[in-house]
RNA sequence: GGGCUGCUAGCUCAAUGGCAGAGCUGUGGACUUUUAAUCCAUAGGUUCCGGGUUCGAGUCCCGGGCGGCCCA
């Protein structure tokens, strides 16, 4: 469906009147305005006024500016290329002068490219308006003739130009940087002045869209599962609550797909995944947003040590996709290699090693508990030794883990949905990947034993019972879904903001577009 | 949750307890090859909010709001 449109001949004013504000009829508006939006919205009606529309429906665009810039790219200095063409884009620069106005025009793509209006070609009247009546991040339209001028800029030399949305609100300054919270609380105007903020866009839109090309050409199916839950499980986070008038009851925002993915499974899909948002209501900091978009996918006869190698290839896949090989720019300069093999840890070996001794699974609480207290980890008294364990080895071992590296068999006693491990009694089949010193994404051998999984669960639900407000609820239709019989499965879970600050070195609001702020 | 710290013009930032300022932006003017154009002139303020101390508070004190950094 394609309008057909005329060139617009903007009408000509009868006369050529000065636009100050004492001739311009009085704005209706508030007048507590700063006097700079009183003035953008005074040229607005001064648009109006002169028969021409300040919001119009569309504008005749036969080229984008990154189409021009790449088609003329050999146009010689000061040329006249005899080709008529009519762009768009946002006013991001204005040099005005008598005779002759200069402006530079950024389009949907980022490119820019330099508008030409000259006396000559659009006439006093229209040079003149022009001069009146855009500003600094306006959206133009303008029609003429591709050249370029005499110091060699690639241009549209203008016959005509309209408005085609006038902006009321000033632009910052382009050169110097937003404030962190304007950034985030006005995302819109951080993508106007700001490439970077642009380019993250498009990086995390080519990151999600290679994870799914790389799922799809492993035969998974992509589902949808219920974000609004009777029962709150999967993962041991704090839920939010809402509720449903229908039903008049209570729901919960999913913290995870994983009891639904199961479910699929059971049902038949081997291979599935969800790409979706799970929210937390938990703390916010440089890693965490209470709403995250989260990889979780399930492989049928598949093993923790099979999607090793699988995850490391989706997200090397993803390095590819947005650096054009395995090692990744970060913002600020550094490269990262993401290529090769990945080091693989165990978590007591590598918590072993930070200790300077040995420790297993096997190790007793009150040595833990002096391990604890020599590199002074406040210890909360409910806690098990493999919790203790795997504490220590966050605060010991987890901010040296700058390059990609898999710490694999966890404690039984923190992963309750996974399988025992196959040789080691006391330990899960379950890795952690951390790169940067956060974790990236997690993968077990799945737990499809039903008795097993019951108990596990009802252990849970009495956690829950007296006043866990993490610990998961009795899902008796998971587990009677299980009782059918699941495959045996490995699954894994990665966090898309996270794998964005990976490949990007962000932080996480910086990788979600529109993150939660508090009221202004 | 604790500690430190910030909030001033549209934006980015100055201002010993003593007239609230600069750059960019805006406005008026000059300029037909500019590139963050240049030149001349000029406007623009609930100093986050509420109390208090003081002859006098952007500045000091107390409380609150919204950020940032570090710790838990």
């Amino acid at each position: 469906m394609r309008a057909v449109h005329r060139i617009p001949q903007p009408p000509h004013p009868t006369e050529s009147r000065a636009v100050t504000e004492q001739n311009l009829p009085a704005p209706e508006i508030a007048e507590d305005l700063p006097e700079q939006m009183r003035v953008r919205r005074a040229k607005r009606d001064r648009l109006l006024a002169e028969g021409a529309e300040p919001y119009p429906v569309g504008f005749p665009r036969t080229a984008t500016l990154a189409e021009i810039r790449t088609k003329y790219a050999e146009l010689p200095t000061d040329t006249a290329s005899g080709d008529r063409v009519g762009v768009t884009g946002r006013v991001i620069f204005i040099r005005n002068s008598g005779k002759l106005c200069f402006a530079t025009l950024r389009d949907g793509d980022g490119a820019e490219l330099q508008a030409m209006l000259s006396r000559d070609k659009v006439g006093a009247e229209r040079l003149e308006s022009w001069k009146r009546l855009v500003d600094l991040g306006d959206l133009v339209g303008v029609v003429g003739e591709v050249i370029t001028s005499r110091r060699g800029e690639l241009s549209v030399l203008a016959d005509e130009w309209s408005m085609t949305a006038k902006a009321l609100r000033p632009l910052p300054v382009a050169h110097k940087p937003l404030s962190e919270e304007t950034r985030v609380r006005q995302r819109y105007v951080d993508l106007i002045v700001r490439p970077q903020a642009r380019e993250v866009v498009r990086t995390r839109a080519t990151v999600v869209r290679s994870l799914r090309e790389s799922l799809f050409r492993r035969n998974f199916l992509e589902v949808e599962t219920p974000m609004l839950q009777l029962l709150h499980g999967g993962a041991s986070a704090r839920p939010f609550v809402t509720h449903s008038n229908a039903l008049d009851i209570d729901l919960y925002l999913r913290i995870a797909p994983e009891l639904f993915l199961k479910r699929a499974m059971v049902g038949g899909i081997e291979r599935v995944f969800e790409i979706n948002r799970n929210f937390r209501n938990e703390g916010m900091d440089s890693t965490h947003s209470p709403e995250f978009a989260m990889l979780e996918a399930y492989q049928a006869y598949a093993d923790y040590r099979v999607l090793q190698n699988e995850v490391r290839q989706w997200i090397q896949e993803a390095a590819e996709a947005v650096s054009g090989s395995h090692v990744v720019t970060h913002q600020d300069g550094t490269e990262v290699d993401l290529g090769g093999q990945w080091r693989t840890v165990t978590l007591f070996g590598a918590l072993s090693e930070a200790l300077g001794e040995e420790v297993t699974v096997r190790t007793d609480m009150s040595r833990l508990l002096q391990y604890a207290e020599k590199h002074d980890l406040s210890v909360d008294p409910k806690w098990s030794p493999g919790k203790l364990a795997e504490e220590l080895f966050e605060h010991l071992v987890v901010p040296g883990l700058q390059e990609p590296t898999f710490v694999c068999d966890y404690p039984e006693a923190t992963t309750p949905l996974t399988r025992p491990h196959r040789e080691i009694s006391g330990l899960t089949e379950k890795w952690d990947l951390y790169v940067r010193g956060f974790e990236l994404a997690t993968a077990y051998s799945e737990l499809v034993d039903p008795v097993v999984q019951r108990e596990r669960l009802v252990a849970q639900s009495l956690l829950a019972a007296g006043g866990d407000a993490e610990a998961m609820v009795l899902d008796e239709d998971f587990l009677r879904a299980m009782e059918y019989g699941m495959p045996p499965a490995g699954g894994m879970g990665m966090g898309i903001d996270r794998l964005l600050m990976a490949l990007t070195g962000l932080g996480i609001r910086e990788t979600i577009l529109f993150p939660l702020v508090r009221p202004e």
